[in-house]
Formats: structure tokens, sequence, C-alpha cells
DNA sequence: AGTCTAAATAGTATTGATTCCTACTTAGTT
DNA sequence: AACTAAGTAGGAATCAATACTATTTAGACT
């Protein structure tokens, strides 16, 4: 239904980023990368096919709590945790769960696209920094 | 630890609109629902108190696609589905899974506040009128 | 190989929910 | 009644993301 889109140049080269990274990244980081080497490479361009990709199920995105979008090549389903503290994003690499999908198809009605669990907290780096500062904080 | 916050009219006033209503809603509605009485309410001052209400896990908060943030009064921990067409959100009430909680509790130093299963799809009234839409085009 | 056109891009402006700022008000303690 | 830290109103600022527009380009078709 959905035709194939047009090659371009730029849309390779951040897939290809995404490729060959194992974790979350932002679309200023990607562009900030793909700079060196594509230098007249648009922000707006890079958002744009980010946007693209992600409909094409060829990459995935997942937003931390100040709203900012990480992408990633898309995987097997897995869940985030999302540190409230630094922003960042890692994978749990526990089973998906997906009784909620099987649960929800007699409202019939619904289409399901996406089942994401998330983890909210502080992460092991953040913690650690955090229990640092309160032990400065008592002298 | 965090002390108990003083009293305030719109604080209570907020809570109270939370209370009454069984759904999920944004920040500017509240605003407007409150404005008939308290014509001087800021938005700034809803958004602050509802920050407020949910550190102190009074309320709670959940996102759609668009970044748009939906208040509810403090429930039972449950589930939600996302309409990406709409934006709407619903509840599901299925029971709340808790394995994450516990399968990543030997990563001993992150510390987890909230886990939030999300299904993103389309809601059944959206899912209706997408289908007659698709009816009237084919003619 | 040249022509054509819809899709893609670069660069910039705009959006819009949320947060920040500041002078003023107020709850609640002494 | 006086004091003060917390809260408010109103408006400005933020900033990731999107929209816009003139220009370029993939790739289909002669
Ligand atoms: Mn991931
Ligand atoms: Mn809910
Ligand atoms: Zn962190
Ligand atoms: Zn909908």
């Amino acid at each position: 239904m959905t035709k194939k889109p047009r090659y371009s140049r730029q849309r390779d080269a951040i897939l290809e980023i995404l490729k060959n990274d194992d974790g979350h990244i932002e679309a200023p980081e990607i562009h900030r990368r793909l700079r060196k080497i594509h230098p007249k490479l648009s922000l707006a361009t890079v958002y744009r096919n980010l946007a693209q990709l992600e409909s094409l199920k060829k990459i995935s995105s997942i937003k931390n709590d100040s709203n900012i979008n990480f992408f990633e090549i898309y995987r097997e389903p897995h869940h985030h945790f999302v540190c409230e503290k630094c922003g960042g994003i890692q994978n749990l690499t526990y089973p998906t769960i997906n009784i909620c999908t099987s649960c929800i198809s007699p409202h019939s009605n619904f289409k399901i696209n996406k089942v994401a669990t998330t983890l909210h907290g502080v992460c092991e780096s953040c913690n650690v920094s955090q229990k640092l500062l309160n032990i400065t904080k008592s002298f």
C-alpha cells in the first residue's frame, strides 16, 4: 500500500549510525556525528528521516521524562528504564510482556501498534552521586 | 523529610476537579473549568500545583504521543491505552505487571519509582471514523 | 544521454506545552 | 499585629520538534 521511499544518502547515513550503535541516541547527537562527514546535513532532515524510518519499523523511539526522543535500530521488543535525573535510557533484558495485547483483544475495535513498558527512577550512576552528595551535605 | 505544603485555595480546587473526574485531564482543561469560579487563576499555577501534587503521589500523570500530559487522581496502579490519532487516553483494567520491579531488583543500585505499561494504537472511535473515511474514499 | 517530476534537502522560521521570572499576596507561626 | 516563607498572577522565555520554501536529486520514461 505505502510505497517504498526513494533512496537518500542522508537517510542511509542516519540508519547506518543507528545500526552501529547499541544505545539510544538523540536526533541532535546523530546530527553532530554525521556533520563530520556531511557538513551540510540539516537537523530538520535528521528529524524527518527518523520519523519516516520509525513508521517503516526500521527504528524505534522512546522518550525520557523531559520529552526528549531517543532512537535505536529496531530490535526484539523489550522494555526500558528511564532515569529521572540524567534522562538516560537503558534496555531491560526481561522477556516482553504480551499479556496486555491478548487481554485487550476482546475490546475488538482497538488497533494496537505498540506495547511499551517503562520503568522510571534513578539510574545506578545518578544514585551513587546522589549518595555522595548527601554525605558531603552532612558536614 | 519533605514537609507538608501550606494550604492553598487554588491547589485545593485543582485536586477537587481531579477527585470528581474519572478520566485523564490536561492542565489547560483544568484551568478552563476553574476559571469559571476563579477567574484570576493562572495556568502556571495549575502546572506548578499539578507537579507538586504528583510528587506527593496524590495524582499521577501520563503523556500521549504528542507529549501532552494528562492528569488523574491517584488510583491503584493500572495501565493505559494511548490513541495515536486523537491523543486520548483510556485506562486498562488488567492487573498490574509487577514482575519487572522484582526482576530488576538484583540490579541493586537502581531506584524504581514508577512502572508504566502503555499500549499505543488507534482507539475504537477513531478506528470507526477511519473505516468510514475509507469507504467514502472508494467512491 | 536528456527530460521530467515527485520526493528529498538545507536553512530558517514557527509552534506550543511547559517552565521561569518577579513583584505581589497570603497561610500560619510567634 | 507583625513576620516570613510559601504561593500566586501574569507575562516572558525555553526548546525539542515541526512547518515552510526555494533548491536539489533519485529514478522513471522517452
Ligand atoms: Mn531499547
Ligand atoms: Mn489512568
Ligand atoms: Zn541517571
Ligand atoms: Zn482516538
